[in-house]
Formats: structure tokens, sequence, C-alpha cells
DNA sequence: ATGATATTGAGAACTGTTTGCAATAAGGTC
DNA sequence: GACCTTATTGCAAACAGTTCTCAATATCAT
């Protein structure tokens, strides 16, 4: 038992054992942006991770933030997203696939999903002679004023 | 008649006019990036389009290329698209809307449409009780071997 | 415990874009 | 056309987000 206080153990341990399995080192600062991706819902961009982070270690960098952030992603751990405007904004890959609306006014973002849309863009793609690496898909609105 | 040898000068005159009545003021560097996007196909970057401006006059600045980009985007003349690592891309705003697909290789953009997916994104926004100002369906795949 | 080296923190560098400011020029008025 | 007001420009500096360089440090296999 390393630390009582941890949150999501599970959910870390398993990340840590798939990146120690990678070759990859676990280092303090990993282990803290692990458990703060794995707990934390939302989208969070860096500098979010890095502020949560900098609670648990004081002397944890911005840099690793972002070089951890390519490292999970390259691992297939998280995914990246580049939504409008701001920082890119990282979530934990676990779940299926989904796409995102974004409240243009209060920055909230709502995820959904639509297999007939993927199928279209299947064959979209397909009839353009193109086989599709990935997608990106954004709905940008405003609340109904029911 | 100002200049013999400008190129797609009706369109270009159209827009100014659209500007002038705006009540901005017609400039050269205005002039010659309108002429530049009316008649440059593709979906040219900033830089772009300052190296060909430069051609007509070598004083232009690579700002008022961003402010004119600004100008034309809020005047709904242009799109302003924010492809995945790259700088802003724009392209004319005449035609009816459409998507792109990226071709992850060579980075050419492909363009295509779909009444049926944009039906299907009105009807996912509006089930999540959301009105949709605008979107942004990207592909990114290669070419299929066959 | 030791050693090889992957990883880190700090800050410089970088890319794309915006902004402050003095100089310039568009276009309305005479 | 000359004149005036002020929108627009070029330049450079500032900015935001991200990546990189490099010496110091920490992980982990032995
Ligand atoms: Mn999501
Ligand atoms: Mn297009
Ligand atoms: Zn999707
Ligand atoms: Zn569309």
């Amino acid at each position: 038992m390393t630390d009582p206080a941890s949150p999501a153990a599970s959910d870390t341990d398993d990340l840590t054992d798939r990146l120690r399995k990678a070759g990859f080192r676990i280092t303090r600062p990993r282990q803290i942006i692990l458990s703060i991706i794995a707990s934390q819902a939302g989208h969070p961009d860096a500098r979010d991770i890095f502020q949560e982070a900098v609670k648990q270690d004081a002397r944890i960098s911005l840099a690793t933030v972002y070089r951890t952030m390519k490292l999970l992603e390259d691992e297939g751990v998280i995914q990246r997203h580049a939504f409008e405007g701001g920082p890119a904004r990282f979530e934990a890959a676990e779940g299926d696939h989904h796409d995102h609306l974004i409240d243009i006014e209060t920055g909230a973002v709502v995820e959904f999903t639509s297999e007939r849309i993927e199928a279209l863009q299947e064959e979209i793609a397909d009839r353009l002679g193109y086989e599709i690496v990935h997608h990106r898909l954004e709905l940008y609105g405003r609340r109904k004023n029911t």
C-alpha cells in the first residue's frame, strides 16, 4: 500500500501496469497525472491538469504535463480534442467513441453518439475513395429557450 | 478602368461594393487580398495569401492579411477553417455549405455534402435542447489502394 | 548499492495570431 | 484638386499554446 489517500486506485493501477509493460518508467509526475485523468470527469486542458497536479506535488512542471499527455495519447490512454479557439482538451479514452456539442455561451461540452452519422461518414469517405482514420464532429450551439 | 491586368474583375468588384456599402474603405491591400481570394481556389492559409499579395505589392504586411481575413469573415465573405495541426485556412463563402475530408498523407482537401448528416445533426442538437449555430465535420483519411 | 539512461524542471524557442502606435492614405467636403 | 477627419496600415512587440534543449535527477534492472 503506497498511498491510502489516492483516488480511483484500481483504474490508475491498470494504467500504470499498461505503461510499465510498454517499457515506460512509472515516475511520480506520471502517477499523479494518471490519477487525475482517471478520476477527473469532463474535458480538462493541460493547464487544468497542471493545476490539479501541483496540488499533489508542487514541483511538477507544465512541460511534463504536455509530455505526458503526448505519451498517453500515443499509448491510446487518452484522447486529445481541439475545440474552437481554446487550448487542447483531453479525456480518458476508455468508453466508446462519441462526438461533442459545445455550448457557445457557457463552454459546456455535451457528448453524443449517432451510429447513423458514423455510418454515413464511412459511406461518404468510401464513395470518395478514402478510408477514414479518424474524424471530428463538433456542434456549436446555444440552449433553446423552451 | 483602374487596373487592366487585375483578374476575376467582376467577382472582386461585387465584393468591393459590398465592403464599401458596409462603410469600409477600399484600400490597396484590401483590393489585392480580395482579388486573391476571389481567384484562388483551394483553402489557402494566411501565409499563402500573404505571399500572393506581396507579388502585387511588396509592402503589404502579414498583419494586414490577418486583419483583412477577420474583417471578411465578419462580413460573411469568407469562411475560416481550423484543420488539425496547421494554421487557419480560408475559402470564399459563396457556394453552399459543405464539409471536408482531409487526406492525412498529402494534406489534400476534398469537399463533400450530406443533407442526411446535416439533418441528423439538427435532430441530435434538438434532442439535447440546443440550436446549432455552426458545426464542423472533418474526416481524416487515406486514399484506398484500389 | 550501483550504473545506465529515461525522465524531469526550468526556461528558451517556436508557431500562429493579435495588438499598440505612429505614419499613411481613403474618401467626403469645399 | 486641395483639405480634413479618421480608418487603415506597417512594423515590431506581445501574446497563447506548445515543444524543445540541456543539465540535474530518479527509476529500475543488475
Ligand atoms: Mn468527450
Ligand atoms: Mn471548402
Ligand atoms: Zn463520431
Ligand atoms: Zn456540414
